[in-house]
DNA sequence: TTGCGAATCTAACAGCGTTAGGGTCAAGCT
DNA sequence: AGCTTGACCCTAACGCTGTTAGATTCGCAA
């Protein structure tokens, strides 16, 4: 009696748990994760959730798909680029920007990327780019394979922050030049490259780093069409 | 009173306590890993371990340091391979065999990947290959974080078990059997290439997979020397 | 109207991270 | 020799967690 709010009666799927889940990591922290608190969000007792799933370990996984929903992929099939490169480089600027979007969820299901249907529909279109583009069939999914791996890491990297334990209110700024202090006392004889190149690892452009590798790797795939 | 095993007096470094959470990580799997049986483990109460680390939260950082520590790139630095790109791929290899010993610790600790000392360890090494192989200092910093990025963003893919639940005493073999299955029975106008090579997809080499990412990265990098 | 299954509820359990406050013991000072 | 100090560990308790068992409510088909 007196629970207020249960206006909409039907409905309650698997996905609105998912998407209620990773809503509560944005907003509230890693912390503010919990079954009592995912049911509160959809409007629900906790043990109702274990009626449309088996575990929070399987709502973990719902999320962790779930995140991969709202990229956007057939906007850009739809119109393929002129140049495989763009496509590519695309597909993977889109992923690195969604995810930096979602840091906490990163954080916490960093540990369950995985091929669920929605990861798979990256991929998908990933490899239709590059078979378009002369790739043998192999080569298009390592190749594929690659580029994300390689965009989900360097993201897990960006999302973590530099230091373990770093000012909650620190500003980026700050963040980094604490993150330099850091490197700059490491032992001189230990890290002498560290040290001496201190200032463009804690540098404030990853987007340059980002760019770097993605030309990188789009060299290195180049003969193989 | 009673309680037995306090042989050892002195001791129980911040260390101890890293060591002793991804042992049992990797025995008792993610679940085991609790404040109190991590206290267990060292032979103390579960309040005693505030007394060296502040959190949980810290104590899974130094974990997430701890997992770099028993690399060993000593051994790699102190005799220079003839070929720079030798002496990268041999630390890929290494950093990837060693984290794929260690699933547990990787599906639990990979959001929280991040420079700390020991990490940095391993870019040190790398840096220092690249520059002595001609790289400038900023082409080898972004070089050094393109490799170990994505050699751990290719790790977590093979630590987390392919499909979301999956039969904890599934052989390889059936594991893969399984993905295979679930690829072919994706609807075939929205996946029209992850259906076709799905044997590729769920192809039981992720060794030949590793080793194509390494070649094009290496590829990539060749023509900034 | 009755029946039924889908969806939710209440109540409880053991285990969790964390804190407060107190004990013990060795080293160092007076 | 006695006292103080600080490092290190303890017991006891707090509120919260994931999860289960069993009762309850809701809407639809017969």
């Amino acid at each position: 009696m007196a629970s207020a709010q249960r206006a909409e009666r039907t409905g309650l799927t698997r996905d609105d748990l998912a998407d209620a889940a990773l809503r509560l990591l944005e907003r509230d922290g890693p912390k503010g994760l919990s079954m009592r608190k995912v049911a509160a969000e959809v409007g629900v007792q906790a043990a109702s959730l274990y009626w449309h799933v088996q575990n929070k370990e399987e709502l973990l996984d719902l999320a962790s798909d779930a995140l991969w929903a709202d990229i956007d992929i057939r906007t850009l099939t739809a119109t393929p680029p002129a140049h495989w490169r763009d496509g590519v480089a695309e597909m993977a600027r889109r992923l690195r920007t969604h995810l930096l979007a979602r840091p906490n969820a990163v954080r916490v299901l960093a540990g369950r990327f995985s091929p669920g249907p929605r990861a798979l529909a990256g991929m998908e279109a990933l490899i239709d780019i590059l078979r378009r583009a002369g790739f043998g069939g192999t080569d298009a999914v390592n190749a594929a394979y690659l580029v994300s791996t390689w965009v989900q890491g360097f993201v897990v990297h960006e999302s973590v922050p530099m230091s373990a334990a770093e000012e909650p209110g620190a500003t980026p700024g700050e963040a980094l030049a604490e993150a330099r202090r850091r490197l700059a006392a490491l032992p001189a004889e230990r890290y002498p490259n560290v040290r001496e190149l201190a200032e463009e690892i804690a540098g404030p452009s990853m987007d340059s780093r980002f760019e770097f590798g993605l030309a990188r790797l789009l060299d290195g795939l180049e003969p193989l069409r």
